[in-house]
DNA sequence: TTGATTTGGAAACGATCATTTCCTAAACAA
DNA sequence: TTGTTTAGGAAATGATCGTTTCCAAATCAA
């Protein structure tokens, strides 16, 4: 998955950057990932992005700022991969089941074990840095969004019954899907985290 | 609720401590949530904890040791709370309802934003620290297995249906739980969570 | 070409980290 | 009392952290 999204000058002055950087991110965001904000070294986030310090400062600012840029691109690729899963359901119901089987297979194994950047940021960062807080209510309020969306889509289509909390139901959904990435640091199983994701449901009949 | 419930010598030669080891443990835990393992310096544990390095480092060995202490007290002052609340119901629904609405109400306002210990070590540890990542496998089993008892002795005394199962559910309510935690730390409100403990209820129905 | 601008990269920087050292104080055993 | 043991505490230690500095290289504009 390639973008550079957000780099919309197409005029550059002097030299240009050698480097890719959606790729240097994605391996910024790996390493955040796998260690949280702090024990992840500049010595060790340089030498998986391929980089010199210098390079990462002339292009990042400081930690905070590789952190921040690799907060974006994870949830950019993360929306991504979702948009198009949900896609290959037809109605509310069936977009839902794959939203929460979705977060059952990030959960499992070794891809469970790397984590989430969200949760790991909420769990870290939260309570001392307003700017990640914000970020991570941000991305918060938009899944919480998605799924009180897809109820009422699935209300209005009929998959999903009319008397059902949608608000309530929502958040319920929240918390389970950024549960199962906390349960899947531990390394559950495959067939655990689906079975999970079957039972979920039930608050959708 | 005090305990030192690990020191089990009444001989002690040498110089008595002088400060309270669960108090101690208790501040110590307080600044290990908020901050994560990393960001928590010695300087501000040993203020916190009212002492000076040399004698934290007598009595924990190193930072490490502080850490584990504290998150052995954590868990017991945790399920000693849980306990309580727990008896106060008579049967495994109202049990369950009340060990829900438990961790909504962990998961509110400024007590919410503080964390869980246990879901901090699992986001920030347990993929590079084998001995916190087991005692987080410890913990969730443990949880988890409370829940399924309590699932199962509902279902013998009638006040959850037997069709239910117990295995999936338990790590449904489980994710559900820790999931609470993690949302916490946005700064819920108290309505919106019990809302969300409400819905959960209907896992049970 | 020349000048302006930005990147790449090695080396150095001060700050802070976890930890140790060294000495004094307080208890018990002999 | 004296000796042994452990805790309290200030100061020092070495390592590592994030960051900056300095210079060469690369691009565009003039």
């Amino acid at each position: 998955m390639t973008t550079d999204s957000l780099d919309i000058s197409p005029k550059l002055r002097g030299r240009p950057r050698e480097f890719d950087m959606d790729a240097a991110l994605d391996e910024a965001l790996r390493v955040f990932s796998e260690r949280g904000y702090y024990a992840a070294s500049i010595s060790e986030l340089t030498e998986a992005m391929g980089l010199t310090a210098g390079s990462v400062y002339k292009a990042f600012g400081d930690k905070r700022g590789i952190f921040l840029a690799a907060f974006g691109r994870y949830r950019h690729v993360r929306q991504q991969l979702i948009d198009e899963s949900l896609s290959t359901a037809d109605n509310g119901y069936g977009k839902l089941r794959i939203l929460v089987r979705f977060f059952a297979e990030a959960s499992c194994g070794e891809v469970g074990r790397r984590g989430c950047l969200v949760v790991g940021s909420a769990t870290e960062l939260a309570l001392f840095d307003e700017e990640v807080a914000g970020r991570v209510g941000v991305a918060f309020d938009f899944d919480e969004r998605r799924i009180l969306d897809l109820i009422r889509l699935g209300q209005s289509d009929g998959s999903i019954p009319k008397h059902i909390d949608a608000e309530s139901t929502a958040c319920t959904l929240l918390c389970l899907t950024k549960g199962m990435r906390v349960i899947g640091k531990t390394g559950r199983g495959h067939e655990q985290m689906l079975a999970v994701a079957e039972v979920t449901m039930k608050l959708l009949a």
